[in-house]
DNA sequence: GCCAACGTTGGC
DNA sequence: GCCAACGTTGGC
């Protein structure tokens, strides 16, 4: 099992949308290093869900449903799309700024690589996360 | 294959 | 609205 993190901007696609819509297809990535990391998504693995530009924080989990197939919203084979459902939502919001001022967690990959859109996350990130987040698995 | 110019992302 | 970081493009 494998651990990631996804960003969006809220007002164009939120945790609520997703909540609501039960799942969604993760399309629209145009950036190389974060089409490898849909590409290695497995069915089953946990997706944090961030909201960018506003909110600043980690919302929710997301599990990946349906592996990488080819991104619909363009015929460039290059790209690719993951189906993702909502898992769980935090309890309590994990912000950027809590994770650039704690010691350990500022060495995740969404502090680190601030421009990547679907990043790794590892499973001690994962679990100290949820365990901010008051969030049981 | 290098690198300057430019575009984009996203936090502040 | 600014700017840092970084990816992409294109000339050489």
């Amino acid at each position: 099992m494998n651990y990631w993190l996804v960003k969006s901007e809220p007002y164009k696609y939120s945790w609520k949308n997703l909540l609501k819509d039960k799942k969604t297809t993760w399309d629209g990535v145009r950036n190389y290093g974060a089409r490898n990391n849909l590409k290695s998504m497995k069915k089953g693995d946990l997706v944090f869900f961030y909201h960018s530009n506003e909110g600043l924080e980690i919302v929710g989990i997301a599990k990946v449903v349906k592996e990488f197939f080819q991104d619909p919203t363009t015929t460039e084979t290059a790209w690719v799309s993951v189906e993702l459902a909502p898992y769980k939502t935090l309890k309590k919001p994990v912000t950027l700024a809590f994770l650039k001022n704690d010691s350990f967690l500022k060495e995740i990959e969404l502090v680190r690589l601030s421009r990547l859109s679907v990043s790794k996350v590892t499973e001690t990130q994962f679990l100290k996360i949820c365990e901010l987040g008051e969030v049981t698995l």
